[in-house]
DNA sequence: AACTATTTATAAGA
DNA sequence: TTCTTATAAATAGTT
């Protein structure tokens, strides 16, 4: 869809396949939200690149509607996951996951730094806690935050665009 | 993309809503085909529809894909790992992905910036510091509070709700 | 299922 | 590489 149509073959030029591949990843990934979102539908969308390299969208995540699928689809089937790790392995893609996100923000322009942890109830220490003693109460706590926040806000949903919202919410907050 | 633009949000009409599902489903894996097929990427699509019934598509096949994403080890040192990690550079395209996906919505309207800080009742930092300086702990806090925030913008909540929401959770949180 | 009027996605180009 | 732009595609509302 672009300058010309192209055929639906495999894009020699290295170079130009990194980028083909780079653009329509991110525009099947929003297709797919746009999908989920539209229709409530539960999507996963799972990529390897030709080097190997894992991409993924999923809506509400990954794991659960891949495990879901594996599991009704073939119940007895040879592709069993080893379910020993696996709790930490999903534990450890959801860290990654918001370490994604993160770091988009931050290249956006939107800054977050420790006074927001502060803020967040979490105050730093010189020397950060180690990702294990930390993860699941800190999860836990943080979502239960979101869970009341997100409640609060549904009560009293209102045509106002977020952007002055948060403007406002700035400008209350005594500049 | 059609005879109207139409708000990124469940279709309300049961019927209108199966119709778009099965049409922007079909779009979705036409999508999925042509990314393999262009790339020569690997990729597995797995949508449940509200019904919970499943559909799928997979290049060279489902299962093969949802096993090998489940089973993938993951990095848990540094956020940013030595290129020369072949789980780092899994990681890193995994933060372009997030930063596609965030672009997006930006581009939709949802905006967040800086006033989210000052919302939060707390002044920005010249310098930020740097996330390779930041543990885990700290970045899932900091996601946690852009989720409630990005929530905020998609209910559109009114001013003076997520005012206060805001600043109760900046700073009623000593737990 | 077809059919358009439009909106999106995106192949090239800057 | 990030931003534009000309076109190809996808698709919302209709028939």
């Amino acid at each position: 869809m672009g300058r010309r149509k192209i055929e639906m073959k495999v894009v020699e030029d290295s170079s130009s396949r990194q980028v083909t591949f780079s653009k329509r990843r991110t525009g099947l990934f929003k297709k797919a939200n746009e999908l989920a979102t539209l229709c409530g539908a539960e999507i996963a969308v799972l990529v390897f690149s030709p080097g190997g390299k894992p991409f993924s969208f999923g809506h509400p995540n990954v794991e659960s509607i891949a495990d879901r699928f594996l599991n009704q689809e073939c119940p007895k089937s040879k592709f069993r996951v080893s379910k020993n790790d696996e709790k930490a392995g999903r534990l450890n893609q959801q860290l990654e996951d918001m370490e994604s996100q993160l770091e988009a923000e931050k290249k956006r322009g939107i800054v977050l730094d420790k006074a927001v942890l502060k803020a967040m109830g979490l105050p730093l220490k010189s020397k950060p806690p180690s990702f294990r003693e930390l993860s699941r109460a800190d999860l836990r706590k943080m979502k239960a935050s979101l869970e009341a926040l997100r409640e609060n806000v549904k009560e009293k949903a209102s045509e106002v665009e977020a952007s002055s919202s948060l403007l406002l919410l700035a400008n209350g907050r005594r500049d």
